[in-house]
DNA sequence: TATATATTTTAGATATCTCTAATTTATTTT
DNA sequence: AAAATAAATTAGAGATATCTAAAATATATA
């Protein structure tokens, strides 16, 4: 069993971990949890003894597969969630994620596969984000930043890594939400801005800032 | 603000209030929350300091009408989740007791107010009792016992004060399921059973055991 | 490489909610 | 009305999760 903190901190510390070789580093988890490092440091210490991560003192964490296990169906839920609030109960997509932290906590493994069910089996939350399957299984690959692509093509817009409602908002007004298909006609070469056109051939202008907080797959 | 524990406590005292005068005893509250009298006598101080009850050592417990309308909110969640999970997820009025326990406790009133949209704003939830309004407000009067009924006619079933599962199977299997319209057609003068008759034409046959399980209100 | 700086951990406290055991108050019985 | 019984409360302690301040360790700089 772990609690509502606990599996906090795992989701703080999956989200962290995603990224090339390095560990973990106590100041991030606090800074991510709005807490001091040396609560960090306590419950580093009690999911090390479940197993959850890999911990040594002052050397940083790594998820374990028990805990990424852990860490991915309360990710399920909380997205799962996120498409019933939006999908639904017709929330916006910027409103919803408060509300989704504290349904994710609820601990019927049944009611999530009804709710999953219910929703049609979706893949992605109002963000984008993929949504894992019962095993934890993700699609795999899928995320690239928008800022990345080297060249004009047809792409889906897939997910952002600024949640703040702000940022969200001004996507909107651009018209830039998840699943959107854009075709990129030119790249600037010098500030690396993008020119492109929607379905219903309205142009945009984005800049590399922006682009850099958007994930894209290719249109297939 | 009012933390989960807080709440339970006072949702418990609530049910035990409705009836005639007397105050609540400390027992009570433990024997329903399965916890000690010790426990309870802490938590009724904070709640008192708080004024969501009246409370004097050794005296007993009333709720006042800031504690009411605490309770009845979280009431109003609770039935409200219920009706959900039978009704769109399809549970059985059996299943969803545990799960509503926790989803009650999810915060955001706007999350409420959307769900209850969506239901329909049902006035029942899957048991037969009231759901609250915004303002606290219960359907008044409509609880009466099937057993103590004076004379045959036409009642709607509305409820029940038992809710452990296997009592609700067996109404199941009865077909006495809330919202259902019964036509009584003989109270035996002796023990009190009942000769009913159903929409369907057919009978059946309830014992004063199980008729003092079960609400009626009258059907018009 | 020694020193300065940044980061992490430990130590010690606080708040919430829980418990058992002992004490106090209330109620019932004789 | 006193004694016996039942109920409620207090006292003291444990578990979880948090904090600040001090100490230990690691990293960067001179």
């Amino acid at each position: 069993m772990t609690t509502s903190t606990e599996e906090n901190y795992l989701k703080a510390i999956y989200h962290l971990s995603h990224r090339p070789q390095q560990s973990v580093l106590t100041s991030e988890i606090a800074g991510i949890l709005q807490t001091t490092s040396a609560s960090v440091t306590d419950m580093l210490k009690k999911l090390s003894d479940k197993n959850l991560i890999d911990y040594q003192r002052y050397k940083g964490v790594r998820i374990t597969r028990k805990g990424e296990k852990v860490a991915l169906s309360i990710i399920r839920r909380h997205r799962l969630w996120e498409v019933f609030l939006t999908d639904v109960l017709k929330f916006r997509w910027d409103e919803v994620h408060d509300m989704a932290e504290e349904l994710e906590h609820v601990s019927s493994d049944e009611l999530v596969k009804r709710l999953d069910a219910y929703l049609g089996y979706p893949k992605f939350d109002p963000h984008g984000d993929p949504i894992p399957d019962t095993n934890g299984k993700l699609q795999p690959g899928t995320k690239k930043l928008f800022s990345e692509i080297l060249e004009p093509g047809h792409y889906v817009l897939s997910g952002v890594n600024d949640h703040r409602a702000a940022f969200l908002q001004f996507l909107e007004k651009k018209g830039l939400l998840p699943g959107t298909v854009v075709e990129v006609m030119e790249i600037d070469p010098f500030d690396r801005s993008m020119q492109v056109r929607f379905e219903n051939n309205n142009t945009s202008f984005i800049s590399r800032e922006v682009a850099q907080h958007i994930y894209i797959r290719l249109y297939e």
